[in-house]
DNA sequence: TGACAATACTTTACTAGTAAAGTATATTTC
DNA sequence: GAAATATACTTTACTAGTAAAGTATTGTCA
């Protein structure tokens, strides 16, 4: 298996050789697909995510929604405001540090998640929903074991690590 | 585990309950990671499957890269004009049928393309390389699996089946 | 306490994608 | 063989993200 000498036979790797192509391939398709079931009630992925996330702790900070999301900060801040626009949103400054601002779901926004949630439970099961239980949690462990945190804090990846035993 | 009568408490479940958000924050680290080893050849993830495509088939259409990679004809085009401006291809209009365009790698093209698979390798091995290779290749099955075709062809969508036996 | 640094958010210029309309060429059908 | 249809590609208007600069507020410390 050496190389050849004088003329040498590169082993040059497919795209589809890297477990990277179709994480990215399967996930622009399952994302994809999600996003066209959100679409009637008018609201993209991300939105989606950070709608739930407000959700669960009633008020947030835009910062706090850009570490969980791994979207930065301007993105956020975006996103925020198609979210004001569609009065699913309230915003206002934080009393204890004006530089903070605090969001919160309006009744419209609280009654739309559980709509939205099932939709996202439609497409998972769409895809996913002839795996076991035990193979699906399989996967987000390994998942979960990839990438511990965002790009919002580069230098924080990890490398997923064999003794990890997820299989 | 019935839902109670009267005020019912629906049970929301959380973005992170499902595969596919899963899949997503993944993809999108790795895909980042892959991007930023990239940007010293002056290449994007799209650009290097493209320039890899062209690598294996010496010529090929812009209609048929947009099947392989899933993006839109519009999308190759642009990229194409990108990579034109890069000196990377060629293009010239087909003899046998005026509405296609064949394009080449050039020279400078041919060059590049083992640099960026080794790149690419490279990521993929930053984080995967901990798992075995049977580990990957049950991963990729997985993978190849959930979604056989892409979004340019979205009846050919197909659900996962337990009878794959991956794992 | 006053200058400098840090923090939270917004804005700007840019990138790379989409859907859908537009252009040019080829094929089909009557 | 002309008209309608189909195909391959391009262009346009738009979307949602990024990096980096800008604004406002708060914290630090000499």
């Amino acid at each position: 298996m050496l190389q050849h000498k004088g003329k040498e036979k590169l082993k040059v790797s497919l795209p589809e050789d890297h477990l990277g192509y179709w994480l990215r391939y399967v996930s622009n398709n399952v994302a994809y697909a999600l996003s066209q079931k959100l679409e009637d009630s008018g609201v993209t992925v991300a939105e989606w995510i950070v709608l739930r996330q407000m959700y669960l702790k009633n008020w947030v900070s835009p910062m706090s929604l850009a570490i969980q999301t791994g979207l930065t900060q301007g993105a956020i801040s975006k996103l925020i405001d198609r979210l004001l626009k569609k009065k699913f949103v309230t915003k206002k400054v934080s009393k204890h540090d004006h530089r903070y601002k605090e969001i919160k779901l309006t009744s419209v926004g609280r009654k739309i998640v559980p709509r939205l949630a099932s939709i996202a439970d439609e497409n998972d099961d769409y895809f996913f929903g002839k795996l076991s239980s035990a193979k699906k949690k399989q996967l987000m462990s390994f998942f979960i074991g990839v990438v511990k945190i965002n790009r919002f804090r580069k230098s924080l990846n990890m490398r997923v690590n064999a003794d990890d035993k997820i299989f």
